[in-house]
RNA sequence: GGAGAAAUGGCAGAGUGGUCGAAUGCGGCAGUCUUGAAAACUGUUGUACCGCAAGGUACCGGGGGUUCGAAUCCCUCUUUCUCCGCCA
């Protein structure tokens, strides 16, 4: 959520940003700068009387004290009115407050100035690249199919127990995964990251601190009874540990880590996508967030594209590193990089990461703060960033590693699970 | 799940209808004293919003109500503790 301070003073740079976005923001910006006055010239009414009905309050109460009755009983008549007004301007207040909240959180973050325009991820810019596309001759298998040759997956069985897009790993496919979590893991905490394992169902309140709600309802799986949703991200239980708090400014950086299930309900994707484990409604991942004071926070997005990178390459994947376009930047986002690691036999670049800076958008809602030298209060900047995303790594490990012996695990999974070779 | 108790400022803890944004203690900050430190003493010390300012408003777990007036009374929700039941 935007500050409604940045609204008022920066306007036009605001609108013409979010251009970037293919958005035309005038109408809203406008309504909300006007909704804003209304709110302020009705509050200050509404205080004036309180203060007013508060005066003579406290007079009846010293006419009381004093024994006089009659005057304090003349008092109380005078208020009838003042009462009245109150209630009605109260009313108008709350309901201007809850309308400009309700635009506010239709505004999308500001993209940064290094957001390429773009309709669509066609027009993601690519900013990197490394490791090499494997040749696999005319016999590669898809990793549906070697899952499904070396046992290593179930689909089918996921069908028939939940659903499908909720597939079961078995034996050496379970292990691999366990793996990629453990070494993820292991890599973050050696990168300074805090390790968490977070509760996976959160409240309405955090959904709408991270900023799934209200703008993604509808792809979190919600339930119902007890009014929690299912993670779709680490993200959302990681940051809001970080609601409401004001931290000093000499702990800043903070960086945390969790590996959790996530569950998207992925509504409205079908087709090719969605084959094997491109897309599925509960996968694993490993999540790492930061708290940052707004003057490091570019330096740190930075530092964590090159964490992540590191990832990719160490196991030995083809990557490429794309800066999302104004078309395809996330809702909450200023600036977004993300990774796609190639897929041989599917000749696909998947997406397996996405890191993000969302500058002050998320710290807002939460009121996620700190206290500078001054012993002022500044809203934080939040980043975060998949560390990595699993079902996408397994796949194109799967395809690429492929060989006629059996599928090489990459050396550096070889202490996590116990074998090199899956056969 | 049942019965009971509780929720107050950074912490502890008073406050059961009016001058309470809230006693007191601890902690924090500033000063006096001291070669320095400690101790002692003095002062100061919540947050948000509106306003150029003066000032005003709101906040005693959340929401609603009674009243001229609510930390205090009523309703409701949440959380914590104690006891009982159930259970990995």
């Amino acid at each position: 959520m935007l500050e409604i301070h940045r609204i008022r003073e920066e306007k036009d740079q605001i609108i013409e940003a979010l251009k970037v976005r293919n958005l035309d923001a005038t109408a809203k910006i406008e309504s909300i700068l006007d909704m804003d006055t209304k709110w302020r010239s009705a509050k200050g009414e509404l205080e004036a009387i309180a203060a007013e009905s508060n005066k003579i309050a406290k007079e009846i109460g010293q006419l009381f004290a004093q024994g006089k009755q009659s005057e304090a009983n003349a008092a109380k008549a005078k208020t009838q009115e003042l009462k009245e007004s109150e209630k009605e301007l109260k009313e108008t207040v709350n309901q201007l407050a809850d309308s400009l909240q309700q635009l506010l959180y239709e505004i999308p973050n500001v993209p940064d100035p290094l957001v390429p325009s773009g309709k669509s991820d066609q027009d993601n810019e690519e900013v990197d690249k490394g490791g090499v596309i494997p040749n696999l001759g005319q016999h590669a298998e898809s990793h549906w199919d070697l899952a499904k040759k070396y046992n290593l997956i179930d689909f089918e069985m996921g069908v028939k127990v939940t659903g499908a897009g909720f597939p079961f790993f078995i034996g050496q496919g379970a292990r691999l995964q366990r793996a990629l979590i453990n070494y993820f893991l292991d890599q973050a905490r050696d990168a300074g990251y805090t390790e968490f394992i977070p509760p996976f169902v959160v409240n309405e309140a955090s959904g709408y601190g991270t900023g799934q709600l209200p703008d993604k309802e509808g792809q979190m799986y919600h339930c119902q009874i007890d009014d929690l949703y299912l993670i779709p991200t680490a993200e959302v239980p990681l940051t809001n540990m970080y609601r409401d708090v004001i931290v000093n400014e000499e702990d800043l950086p903070i960086k945390v880590t969790g590996y959790t299930p996530c569950f998207r309900r992925e509504a409205g994707s079908y087709g090719k996508d969605v084959r094997g484990l491109n897309r599925l409604h509960q996968f694993d991942k490993v999540e790492i967030v930061r708290v940052e004071h707004p003057d490091n926070s570019y330096a740190a997005l930075d530092e964590m594209v090159s964490y992540v990178k590191s990832l990719v390459e160490n196991l030995g994947l083809p990557y490429r590193i794309l800066r999302l376009c104004g078309g395809d930047l996330g809702f909450t986002s200023a600036l977004t990089y993300d990774f796609e690691v190639f897929s041989a036999a599917q000749e696909k670049w998947l997406e397996v990461s996405s890191v993000s800076n969302f500058e002050t958008f998320q710290a807002n809602r939460l009121k996620l703060r700190f206290k500078d030298a001054e012993n002022r209060k500044n809203l934080a900047h939040t980043l975060n960033g998949s560390a990595l995303a699993l079902p996408r790594i397994m796949a194109a490990i799967l395809e690429n590693n492929q060989t006629a012996e059996g599928i090489k695990v990459p050396e550096v999974l070889v202490k996590y699970t116990g074998f090199d070779m899956i056969r």
